[in-house]
DNA sequence: CTGTATCCTTATTGATACTG
DNA sequence: CAGTATCAATAAGGATACAG
């Protein structure tokens, strides 16, 4: 039996590690697939990109579904559920773009690429 | 220089860790000493705790207020600026919360304690 | 294209003792 | 009460090679 003490320890079970966030902020923009992650995010190994992305499947955040083409074609996606966690993710993601501004105002050597969220 | 891809990986670099989640939290609802946040966190050590409100107050998310009693009396609470994380992450409190009654649907062996957000 | 298996490195955290 | 210092343990991630 898993305990928590409060809310938001079962929501870092689920979104924490180094790339979860960014795994699902690129699929909540519509980059779905394993390759176009890996572009996406090239410092994550296949290894950490496939045991989050299985991760995210069992805590029903994402979908896997299998095209039986040749060669295979695999996408992910949110489920329905997942949907609810995808907002506050896009917001977090905006509020770290103002958080990167905010840095830079205080003389901060920080930047950031894109802007994913408009 | 440091350079982000995406808004969420400033974001997490800000309020990732085991801990910082549920510090910010507690101190959002009014927990907001030292002293206080160990007893609500019993499992964090004094010195990781000491390591994580540091760094948030560095990056300008929590004050440190120094009362010169004796024995002195310090207080953590959110800057101006940090109130607009605070909403975030207390958005999240609320989903994890929904997040575990929807595990518990599904047959997973989780509890939460408390319902810090109602 | 997508994923698995093994081994290795290192960042985070934990334990403990101590200070103003 | 609040915080520091040191050292040890562990979990997370990285490198590489291989497979359906």
């Amino acid at each position: 039996m898993k305990k928590y003490h409060i809310g938001i320890e079962a929501s870092f079970d689920t979104i924490a590690g180094k790339w979860k966030p960014l795994i699902l902020c690129y699929i909540g923009v519509g980059v779905n697939r394993n390759g176009d992650l890996m572009r996406h995010i090239p410092e994550i190994s296949q290894k950490v990109l496939t045991e989050q992305l299985k991760q995210l499947v069992v805590d029903d955040i994402l979908t896997r579904t299998v095209y039986e083409t040749k060669p295979l074609h695999i996408e992910y996606a949110f489920t329905p559920y997942g949907e609810s966690l995808k907002q506050i993710l896009l917001e977090l993601c905006a509020w770290g773009e103002k958080h990167v501004a905010h840095q830079q105002a205080a003389g901060a050597q920080v930047e950031i690429e894109e802007g994913l969220v408009q």
